[in-house]
DNA sequence: GCGTTTGCCTATAGGTTGTAGGCAGACCCA
DNA sequence: TGGGTCTGCCTACAACCTATAGGCAAACGC
């Protein structure tokens, strides 16, 4: 019988959890099925992540750092509500066509293995966003997760079929609400000079 | 050996799983977990839930009902921003003291348990908070997707731990979100009569 | 008191996680 | 080319969770 290697490693053992993530949901990946894919035993697949919690981590690494590739890649050469927009249809495109990998970015990582994820590129994006609607601090860090909430919010609820029971196109709520948060930061920009008036356009970038 | 009912029941069940939700998260509340709570072993458990799903669809909808009774008992009263806050500020305190109920009411239904949840209750009282807005169809739909974005995006980061890296308190950032919707509200509500505020693109689909 | 129902039990099977140790092909070097 | 080592996947096993089937005794109705 010809013995052929399946030529597992930790990179390919995360992309197929990404893949059978958003095929199955990321709760359905686990290493037998995982072990079940490759045509292997699940014990072998502890030769290459240390557990399942490391094979979860690591499928979370890999969406938070494919998700920033794509959001950077959106906003570039952007601003003010053009980027505002990229960066959100970026986020939003990505939770829908790889809903598990979306998931798996909302794994619970611990504290220091946080900060040395893509997850801090995609807080100086927001704040790069932001560099067009002049917010001092701290209300800059208040923009921040505000755009987060509402970005994040709106991927899981989609993603659940919270939209589903209303004759409203999901699009057209996106579209609305991107619009809505655009026209909120402005009337919180801090211009130079003059007072600030709802609406006002004193945006610069 | 004197043999005591455990005295099982479905909604005793499903209140001490949501209790040990809390407790340990809701991806641990297993019937085998829940067995040892009441002293009992698994198998019995079935006599009163059909299987795991049952019991954290229960669940599920336990909080969904719990939380609507906290957020209509908020906005009693209330109107317009007061009643924003209210309504908001009811959903986060939920989502905090009862951090695994949260995430229970999260769980995914099929459509038709979903349509009889209290999950409507929760878009209409969103819709009620709104008629102080004056918004018209489809922006108050718009308008109820987004608040529901905004609530749920900002109660899951800050559960995630997302909003601990950075200095500047979660509860701060809250405020100045919900002063943001309100602001963003009031200029897309449809007056009878008056211009347009800057940045509305007369959007009436 | 008798029969039925109720409530939890044991037994059992299948699936997933994780550890320990084995074996053979692949590789390195002389 | 041959010998030694390393690598990669294996079997075996233990523990836990889900789920089904069937048993037994207490509780209940009359």
């Amino acid at each position: 019988m010809a013995v052929v290697r399946a030529g597992l490693s930790p990179e390919r053992l995360t992309l197929a959890g990404a893949e059978l993530a958003d095929e199955a949901g990321f709760d359905q990946v686990t290493l037998s099925a995982l072990a079940r894919r490759f045509g292997v035993k699940p014990a072998s697949l502890y030769a290459h992540v240390k557990n399942s919690h490391e094979l979860k981590t690591r499928i979370a690494l890999f969406a938070l750092e494919e998700l920033a590739d794509r959001v950077a890649d959106a906003v570039a050469g952007r601003a003010g509500k053009d980027a505002l927009t990229a960066f959100a249809n970026a986020y939003r495109d990505y939770a829908r066509a790889y809903p598990g990998r979306y998931e798996a970015a909302r794994y619970r990582l611990d504290p220091q293995t946080a900060a040395a994820s893509a997850g801090v590129r995609h807080a100086q994006m927001t704040r790069a966003i932001l560099r067009g609607y002049d917010l001092a601090e701290p209300d800059q860090t208040h923009a921040v997760r505000m755009l987060g909430s509402v970005f994040h919010g709106y991927a899981a609820l989609e993603a659940a079929g919270a939209f589903d029971h209303t004759d409203v196109a999901a699009q057209q709520s996106w579209a609305w609400t991107l619009d809505c948060l655009d026209t909120a930061l402005r009337c919180r920009s801090t211009p130079l000079t003059g007072s600030p008036t709802p609406g006002s356009k004193g945006h610069r970038q």
